[in-house]
DNA sequence: CCTATATAGTACGAAATCGCACTATTGGGA
DNA sequence: TCCCAATAGTGCGATTTCGTACTATATAGG
């Protein structure tokens, strides 16, 4: 690589993080005191992708040690959000279960923060998005495989 | 905004966040134990910016609360890579430099990191990057706003 | 000049993140 | 069958993140 290039690289990264880091404060604004981004993306993802996964799963889907996962879904079994049952095809494992509330719950906060995203939206169709979107999960699927081999 | 477009801004938003925890992770690697990227990060933009700034301007700079500022550079100073003056221009304020410790230590890791991003590059060559970092930057100023005012 | 309001930074506490070490369980050989 | 290495989850402690409230200083308006 181009050692002159190495400044570019730090700037798109350091770009990411800050767009980031804005998006995850505007969504929270959105959403119910005491409720994370990190909360609310589990159960978007238990829902679009269906529950009854495993922690490990989870974690593995958005990159987070599990441990991090562990605390996250304890919040959302204290607040009712989920529950937690044991795994019928490994004693070792859990099975994560949306609940009622957590199902209405997900769906409400997707029509709270239609006007965020509304905004956002008029300023970047979705023409924009799907432009980048690609290259962005090519760059994801690169890092995950450089950092799991 | 058409309500069948909500999953595609909130799977942009999930891909910024996976690929923003996969970059530092990775990167972070390549950083001295106990360095984090919200370390590296500060004493990069002193070099590239120039020290002397108050540690608002630096919070301002990457969108994160002067609180959490506060804290990164009482470790950074309590490593001996910054030093703190007071603002000769302002008694309420602060001015951030730079040691000649924290300079070598930034121009060390950008070393060690290169060939972190050397495969990096080799995937994903610089007009790649060129081609998407005018949207980002965008969509920053755009959120930067919004929540501004 | 004086007062009120705004601003810079910090102390503090709560929550999130995450590495390490541990337990329980599994599953693939000897 | 019996190990034993690998795996799933958690307890724990250190660090990071960040909102609230506070102090000190600056600045504008009267």
């Amino acid at each position: 690589m181009d050692k002159e290039q190495t400044p570019l690289y730090f700037q798109f990264f350091t770009e990411v993080g800050i767009l980031n880091q804005l998006s995850r404060v505007g969504f929270e604004a959105h959403l119910p005191m005491g409720i994370t981004l990190a909360h609310f993306s589990v159960l978007n993802h238990l829902v679009r992708l269906g529950d009854g996964q495993t922690p490990l799963q989870i974690a593995k889907a958005f990159q987070l040690p599990k441990t991090t996962m562990t605390h996250t879904l304890s919040v959302l079994e204290k607040r009712g959000l989920i529950v937690m049952r044991p795994n019928p095809d490994d004693g070792r494992s859990k099975s994560v279960i949306l609940t009622e509330l957590g199902r209405t719950f997900r769906d409400d906060a997707i029509v709270t923060s239609t006007p965020y995203f509304a905004g956002f939206a008029a300023q970047f169709p979705p023409e924009k998005l799907k432009d980048v979107l690609p290259l962005l999960a090519e760059m994801r699927g690169f890092l995950d495989k450089e950092r799991n081999g």
